[in-house]
DNA sequence: TTGAAAGCGCTAACAT
DNA sequence: ATGTTAGCGCTTTCAA
């Protein structure tokens, strides 16, 4: 079934039919109601293939997750994914777009991976979630293309005129001390991610502005570079202990989970013996034993807010770069 | 930059460098080196809308992730998506085929999400992954428009010829209580999943069956139906521990998860009081303490399977039904 | 308000 | 072994 079969059936040329399919130029009422019958009765789609071959526009939009699922699911990561490919399709669907997934594998080496995502010229944009590794060569390249697209996360190198969706790590983090603070709490250690991480960086600048804020020093015997996983939580943890303090700002809701074991299995008490505040709120934050203060940051929201962006992008009705900061809140529980 | 041109400057037909491209039909050496060497220069991609238009062919399989991600989230079984992605991407890239994320949305209509995968007929088959809920309809309506399809689960109702690959939980659950009778015990418990699922039945039926074969009475008091999560784990676990039981077969880790914490906050011991053993293998089964036994079964194999039978459904090389049982495997540690 | 016709970039008979 | 040619199904001038 095709757009000629169809014309044909309902009495009129093809440019008719075509005419009513997109809502463009002038179509009688009533010869749109006859195409529009044809159409349901037959149940006929425009074939995309021949519509992107003339347009060239194909309505699909790519997704690109760098990180190896492997590293997802040591880091116990998988729920930042979901979050964001809930939020993306969402946005996208909402205006007729598909998603093409590319995610990297460590069987394949990285330029491979990138040739094969920009041989495809399928896809109108492109979204790529920001990774430890940073893909700045994708991008360039991308651009080289004139293919639009947005970064998920915030770019590792500053690289000119980076589109992005991020979130204020600092702002967030500098509440959550703020926060410790105005509990009373006045030896306040911090676990952080890895340093390649900016993540990790931004969140541990935010801990020292709320410290200089309060014109407390900075002990560097507090601070202890960590990684996002219970384990490292917990190995952290245990260090700051024997360091003497009363409140930790953990960089992640994970770190936080394994800190709160092993404050607990010191036989101390969580918030009485040491005050603890998480970041990402996780499901497990609301779930943990007590309950964990956390710094709350909508995923799905990010990857709506990318999408939107990048999709007007394509569209023309915006230029490039597009940089955005997804404000976060502090969501107050038990752990501190 | 297209085909023309390539041709063109490489001073032959554009069938020639058509032929080049697919490595098909006769092409002389020194033609295929020419037309080789101006592909490379031009940095040229043949535009897939084009080729897809003449061919009938995408060279794009859909994925259908019928679950809303908030349901996903609140099992913590993102993890079995991501593994599943990871697996379906690796085989489809090795393929030369991209992949088309179809995610299903709490706001949406089921019907309307269906009317929407159907109408992109810009995928050559489909991957759908099984849902508590089922997906006979849209089955049955990608089956009506001739495209290949393959369930990656197993069917909730038997329709006819359904081509699917999944595992065989009855038999591995039997192993796994087989494991715990060899460990002595016979006072064994489980803890099911909720029996509108295919999963949870499968694996009842397996705890009955090594019942059964050891010659052991079937003791209702020792079925405690609960559901995929932790909460539920240690709610039912508790509901066993009252009625005395020596070890319990818990259908995934997470109930296995939440069993754990029960038997310890009863001031029982793992495995000396009480022996445990889970299902899935998630990465917590080996960090949890003790460290858990259970049964692995291979999601990203489970992926790659599925889309290597599409892809040879598509390609014609094998007729539906394609119906596979992934092997699993017995993990023992520290619980049992 | 409608239709005719050209052409998007490619593949695949068919002819040579 | 290579080139010519006729579409694939659609959009989009342009003319009527």
């Amino acid at each position: 079934m095709n757009i000629y079969e169809i014309a044909k059936k309902a009495g009129v040329s093809r440019s008719t039919v075509s005419r009513v399919i997109n809502g463009e130029g002038y179509v009688s009422e009533e010869a749109r109601q006859k195409v529009m019958r044809v159409i349901e009765e037959e149940n006929y789609v425009p074939n995309p293939a021949a519509r992107a071959l003339v347009t060239k526009r194909s309505q699909v939009i790519g997704i690109v997750i760098p990180d190896t699922i492997k590293n997802i699911l040591d880091t116990e990561n998988s729920y930042y994914y979901s979050a964001l490919l809930q939020g993306i399709t969402a946005e996208a669907h909402l205006r007729d777009f598909a998603t093409l997934l590319w995610v990297g594998h460590e069987s394949e080496d990285k330029g491979i991976y990138h040739r094969r995502i920009l041989k495809s010229q399928l896809m109108d944009g492109v979204l790529v979630v920001a990774s430890v590794t940073g893909e700045d060569q994708l991008l360039r390249q991308l651009s080289d293309n004139k293919k639009p697209w947005v970064l998920i996360g915030r770019p590792v190198h500053e690289i000119e005129s980076v589109s992005f969706v991020g979130i204020d790590n600092a702002a967030a983090s500098e509440e959550a001390v703020r926060h410790l603070l105005s509990r009373g709490r006045r030896r306040i250690g911090t676990i952080t991610g890895k340093m390649d991480n900016i993540d990790s960086r931004e969140r541990l600048q935010g801990y020292k502005q709320a410290l200089a804020a309060a014109n407390l020093p900075l002990d560097p015997n507090r601070i202890v570079e960590g990684c996002f996983s219970r384990n490292c939580g917990y190995a952290s943890m245990k260090i700051l202990l024997e360091r003497g303090i009363d409140a930790v700002f953990a960089a992640s809701d994970l770190i936080a989970a394994g800190a709160l074991q092993a404050i607990q299995d010191a036989g101390l008490r969580i918030p009485d013996d040491v005050a603890l505040v998480g970041f990402d709120d996780l499901p497990i934050a609301s779930q943990l034993k007590p309950t964990l203060t956390t710094v709350r940051q909508s995923v799905a929201e990010k990857g709506e807010q990318a999408t939107a962006i990048l999709l007007n992008l394509i569209e023309g009705r915006i230029a490039p770069p597009v940089q955005t900061l997804l404000p976060t809140q502090l969501i107050i529980r038990e752990s501190s």
